[in-house]
DNA sequence: TATTAACACGAAACCGTTTTCGTAACTTTT
DNA sequence: AAAAGTTACGAAAACGGTTTCGTGTTAATA
């Protein structure tokens, strides 16, 4: 057991002061070659290394940013996550995760508990809750404590900070148009209420491309889910009572589902029935057939979150610059499902 | 913008020093009721709120927990550090994520930028290229240092500390027995040697099912895939070549591979064919048929982890325990892929 | 009334760094 | 030989807290 060793041992056991140590260690010119060398060799041997608290509380700055999603259990989250923990640890940040489970009251305790020293700056994707309260108090105080936050995803307008979004209206319009390209006509829209703002703008896509393309608006073809439930009664009585030849679905496990109800009652994929859906997880690429579907290119998001924060954080202009909202483009993956 | 309070400001505020400030704040009963109440009321006023990095420098823990794992894009992970976090927090832990890879040097560098006085211990799954290297000193020069570590999973038994595992042996002697126990002889085992203990264990249950039921084991029946790649070709000549019944994956990719391949044969699931995965996730729950598979229970796992971790570090015995393994067992969910 | 106890607070040390500034001891210049 | 300039280092403050100990004032006791 040898315990970490600090700049006032070695200044104890070299019989020099702290400040010389410190210096020394920094190759100061101040210090003679002499006893910089004594010093870095003992330093050396025993292994030491500044301590990040004392640092953090010296610099003011810890070097840690915080990561707030509303679940870690998600393809889309766990790769945006990914791509910022990627380009914050290149840059010499570490990562504090909290997961809000969807939940307003631990989104809120938890960045209070972060936000008291612990980190320099704040990514999150809002909680379903949040969505749901309209309530951002907690951001705004925390913007206004100078602390940099960026938002991606799940955003909102009422806060004034960066963002990265994606292009949701566009891509569903263009898988929508995708549909009508292949001759589809009656096409479905299978959706959430969970997460409002995404689900919102997949279906104004859904709408746009309906109009552009004179297909009247069928409210019947929009089936709205729970989340995570087996849905595959609500499924099955949507095909039944619709003759479907198109869905989009807004996220992958409602689109698996679906293709496993429609094959089951008989259909042929895509022959009979087109699918594609969002998120291009590990569901999307092992279903058979395939999943045509929409790639976030959630790394992407989590590294460009990243480096605005880290952007903003390290930034010395006296003028902050205006907040940006970056957006990126999702691309549709076009595979077995859809007619190609 | 109303930058942060500290205690210092309060105290030239009121006009009282520092000392007192902190006292009465923490209710102290050497402050009088008049001094308590007017200091009290002006911090709750500024929402002032300790710094985090003073306490931690002051009181030597920072009350973070370091979380190394391979991958977090990977539903076993995901759900570890999901307990890790859920339990972690309740206990008013912070939790500072560091991704591998299966890199050795990544795990090295990452543990070692936290140790400097980040975190107060660690909780990890070793990466592959460390447990190819079989190289630990980096955990036990960690531990040398007096920072607790807790083991997860990817174990190994050169370093002395509390560690987490699976019954990896035993439940896939029972999946195989199960195969067994409804007339399969021909049981094949599809691995990776990725991530070599675990692999190994399962295979070691593997062989013991055979052994005790008098069933001769034929090497041909083993097939090893790389890990991630699309394994088609692979698997399917695996199919001609080799008359089986049942077929053990050690994990859900590989088994809704194939599935997909067997399916696209010709084979029924399961009445030519019985399948089991490993990893409950939502491939699994997705695939049609349904697969049956090992749950790992790797929420509860993460919690024991962390349990175990915080346990110790906040031990105040003058001797320490003594280190401990213990063993999460593993349930078989029997679904559509079997013969139940 | 003198002594002691209780009360209410402040000074200072400490956690581990960095950094500014001061200065003793030489060396160089005039 | 006196003045000025270097060199090589140490003291101390600062970051933001907690905590021990000392002390002046008032209240209780002898």
């Amino acid at each position: 057991m040898k315990p970490k060793i600090t700049l006032k041992d070695i200044a104890r056991e070299l019989d020099v002061s702290i400040s010389t140590v410190s210096k020394a260690l920094k190759n100061s010119k101040e210090i003679s070659k002499d006893t910089k060398d004594r010093i870095k060799a003992f330093a050396k041997f025993y292994n030491y290394r500044p301590n990040n608290i004392a640092l953090s509380l010296k610099n003011r700055r810890t070097k840690n940013i915080g990561v707030v999603i509303p679940d870690i259990v998600h393809h889309f989250f766990t790769t945006v996550f990914r791509g910022i923990e990627k380009y914050a640890n290149s840059m010499g940040y570490n990562v504090i995760i909290c997961i809000s489970d969807e939940s307003f009251d631990k989104e809120v305790i938890n960045m209070e508990m972060l936000a008291n020293g612990s980190i320099d700056g704040f990514i999150l994707s809002l909680s379903a809750e949040t969505q749901r309260k309209n309530d951002f108090t907690h951001l705004k105080e925390l913007l206004d404590q100078g602390i940099p936050i960026v938002l991606f995803d799940r955003v909102t307008q009422d806060v004034a900070c960066d963002k990265v979004v994606l292009n949701d209206v566009e891509i569903s319009r263009e898988s929508v148009e995708h549909f009508i390209g292949k001759g589809s006509e009656k096409i479905a829209l299978i959706t959430t209420d969970n997460y409002f703002n995404v689900s919102e703008s997949r279906k104004d896509g859904y709408l746009e491309a309906l109009k552009d393309n004179d297909i009247p608006f069928d409210e019947n073809l929009i089936l709205t889910l729970p989340h995570d439930l087996d849905n595959t009664k609500l499924i099955t009585e949507f095909f039944e009572k619709n003759e479907i030849e198109a869905v989009l679905c807004v996220n992958e496990i409602f689109a698996v589902q679906c293709m496993s109800v429609i094959q089951q009652m008989g259909f042929r994929i895509p022959e009979d029935i087109s699918i594609i859906g969002f998120t291009d997880g590990i569901l999307s690429r092992f279903s058979s057939p395939k999943l045509s579907t929409v790639a976030q290119h959630g790394e992407k998001m989590g590294e460009l979150a990243a480096k605005m924060l880290i952007n903003r954080m390290e930034s010395t202009e006296v003028v902050e610059e205006p907040f940006k909202t970056e957006i990126i483009n999702a691309t549709l993956i076009k595979r077995g499902s859809t007619i190609n």
